[in-house]
DNA sequence: TTGAAAGCGATACCAG
DNA sequence: CTGGTATCGCTTTCAA
């Protein structure tokens, strides 16, 4: 059934038929309430691409998704869902086929190019990253999860990486321990150099040197997390404490720990970055875990509305969220023993 | 840059312009090489939301991401991708504000009434799965990752879970292991009861009754897998090997054992559905885990291209894919020891 | 092999 | 408050 059609059936113009659905203010209301109800009854649905066509509104916003598929993602995402369900506008994702930098790049050039999406969300930004300059040069309105250190204005919203990790390794110098590994995330990531400026402020404020073997980086994964404790678990000295990137490395740590008959809680400390997830708790972990914690599905969902608020026009240029990162003790971290 | 413009620029009509690009065969090569280039140099793009509205395809499929967000979402996707981003085809992801059922099937029906996507991938299917009805009656095109009993035909692709976790029962059967314990998926689900009826009938075959305690059901997460292989290795007597449902859960198992001085390949075997993760491999555990394996990108990647085929016109019918189960022997079973 | 013109199905301006 | 009609940018039939 097409608009035409509809409107004939009910006595109506397709001009006041779309001002009824549309929510118009101009229209009687009695005429409105019955339009929508002819609508449900009749099952009329406008033609969402001719819509498109006549607005030039996509109804849609474009997420990447990262070929490494990490766990977060889809924690994000549903975060992001959560804002936009109401607001009836898709969830476009184009997943990368290559991880590099240059297909990334690409990546975001077809998806501007292209109109498919009336906005997008630009995840895990490098310091110089240049799907900035690229989005804002073809003016495709975004938003940037993390901070980059661009001149190009842009909305943000990141979370205090720096004080978080500092904060964790200040918690575990106040406990005694001098040898703190440090499981980082990949490499050339903004959030993954605040937070290892976190780490070497915390160890400098200290006059502690910084161990570069006892430092690693690379995806949140348990095999990561588990293949870098156990060697830095085999040094000598051996570290007695780990700052974890993600709860998945301080899975890996754990179980690193467990394999060379070290108690995580009594032989090592650990702490790790939580970004909340609903099957994977610091809680329910033996012993539980000390954590800083930030809930990255809120992140997506706050992410989602700061886009709308710029797609409804406000100055991206205003919009910087910074939010701190809650400390929480657990049984995971005690004073250094040995 | 419109079409009309281009066209006028390059002193050609639109027609012939649009046909140039479209790939029609009626054009001259000369004319058609030339429009092609000319389009790169000056940065035609045809309109997407126009393109849409005149040819009534949307250019979309939509898949539904459930709440649990579990870890093979983002692989299969990523297939998925792998053979949509050739065909500039848009995968359109409707998370899932609930889980119940209700709510599952709202989500499904409000993608077939808005027709923002061409077709549909149902994944997760339950026996009397009414999303498949529902698609079928709104003739909304959709292929099922996963199998259901309804008699309503349709596309469908699979792996052999019940010959899988048959063969992997078998093979601990094998080795002498008599009290095994299995963590299968989500309750409910196809998949989980053909894994069930695997086991089942691997036990029934050699007169072996089951006891229900050391069965469990869950998501895929090293939590749950922690959790139930934790409270069954504190049975008198205790299972001696393991049928875990994933990697995640195999996680679980292989720490429970831990913390309960246990060893995995000695004290207990433990083997495990494989469904081949970049991050997370089997080769890498330690000890190294026997699985049986089936790689969810791949499935994703021939879902879509079935998919695809079905939106060409093929007979949905004819369309049914069950896929064999490598079984791979490694170092996580062992003969029965106790 | 190319072009003219009629859709595709809505929105939104301009009248009334 | 309601309606007529141009418009969005492309595809595709029909004619040349």
């Amino acid at each position: 059934m097409k608009l035409k059609e509809f409107a004939e059936h009910i006595g109506l113009s397709p001009t006041t038929v779309s001002r009824a659905l549309g929510g118009y203010p101009e229209v009687n209301a009695e005429t409105r309430a019955r339009v929508i109800e002819e609508a449900a009854r009749l099952g009329y649905r406008p033609n969402i691409n001719a819509v498109r066509l006549a607005t030039g509104r996509v109804g849609a916003i474009g997420v990447v998704m990262s070929k490494t598929g990490e766990y977060q993602f889809t924690e994000f995402m549903s975060g992001i869902a959560e804002r936009l369900s109401d607001e009836d506008i898709d969830i476009l994702v184009t997943p990368m086929a290559e991880q590099d930098l240059q297909s990334e790049l690409q990546v975001f050039r077809r998806l501007a190019e292209s109109r498919r999406v009336d906005a997008v969300i630009v995840h895990a930004p490098r310091p110089k990253d240049e799907r900035i300059a690229l989005l804002h040069k073809m003016q495709m309105p975004f938003i940037v999860h993390g901070r980059s250190e661009t001149t190009v204005p842009h909305a943000w919203l990141d979370i205090d990486n720096e004080g978080a990790v500092r904060r964790a390794t200040e918690h575990l110098l106040d406990l005694g321990h001098r040898r703190i590994a440090m499981i980082n995330g990949r490499e050339g990531l903004t959030f993954t150099l605040h937070r290892d400026a976190g780490y070497r402020k915390a160890l400098e404020a200290r006059g502690i040197a910084l161990d570069p073997r006892l430092v690693s980086h690379g995806i949140f994964t348990d095999e990561v997390g588990f293949r870098f404790a156990r060697s830095a678990l085999e040094q000598t000295p051996r570290p007695t404490a780990f700052v974890a990137g993600s709860m998945m490395t301080a899975l890996g740590v754990y179980r690193a720990a467990r394999s060379l008959n070290l108690k995580v809680g009594e032989d090592i400390s650990v702490i790790a970055h939580d970004d909340v997830f609903p099957y994977l708790t610091a809680d329910n972990m033996s012993p539980s875990l000390s954590t800083t914690r930030s809930s990255i599905r809120a992140a997506g969902t706050r992410v989602a509305d700061l886009l709308l608020q710029v797609l409804g026009g406000r100055d991206p240029t205003d919009i910087h969220e910074l939010w701190p990162v809650e400390l929480i003790l657990r049984e995971s971290t005690r004073p250094r023993t040995a």
